[in-house]
DNA sequence: CTGCTAATTAGTCAATCTACTAAATATCGT
DNA sequence: ACGATATTTAGTAGATTGACTAATTAGCAG
């Protein structure tokens, strides 16, 4: 999971605020998009960035696919980011 | 200053990566840039994104530019993903 | 297996990003 | 004022991003 994707994924205002509604509790898809003006597809191509970065984890109930947050890997580049260590950056 | 502009800045690998050899010490344009193989301009560029989001400040000492870190800019930036207020992000 | 709902994939387009070279600006020393 | 050095600005080209609509896939109910 290449930290540069977390970053990236982090760089645009509609995912960081998916992620902060992943904070409050696991939500499929469509009612996350529903959040949003923008279309289905258009949020469907920002949950696969951040599910790309791992910072969220998806789990299929039927016909709908739920997202959940996944702390870690955030944590991961906020520390990397924190200590800033030479090893990527 | 925009959040956002402080994640856009965070983005891209070089910038990084600049913010780390800045956490060593304050260095120029001209010395930050001997440590990439790219142009005078396009680190220039990148220069430009971090200032922009306020994480570096420039001085100039005769003809050359100083860069320093800006840290409290990247910790606000930081402990607002960590809390995910609901603000902005 | 047909139809219905949920979500993604495919295809397209305008805008932004990142790199380059060439030109301009700023400061210093003579 | 001139020339040298440090850096940015201007202009350009190719790649990527983020949005849309239309089409496809996946699962469930009857």
């Amino acid at each position: 999971m290449p930290i540069n994707a977390v970053f990236e994924a982090l760089a645009h205002p509609v995912r960081r605020q998916v992620l902060a509604l992943l904070r409050q509790r696991p939500m499929s898809a469509g009612e996350l998009a529903g959040h949003f003006p923008l279309s289905k597809p258009t949020l469907s191509a920002h949950f696969a960035k951040l599910r790309d970065a791992g910072l969220v984890v998806v789990e299929r109930q039927g016909t709908t696919l739920v997202y959940h947050l996944n702390m870690s890997i955030l944590e991961e580049a906020l520390s990397g980011l924190l200590a800033f260590r030479e090893r990527d950056q």
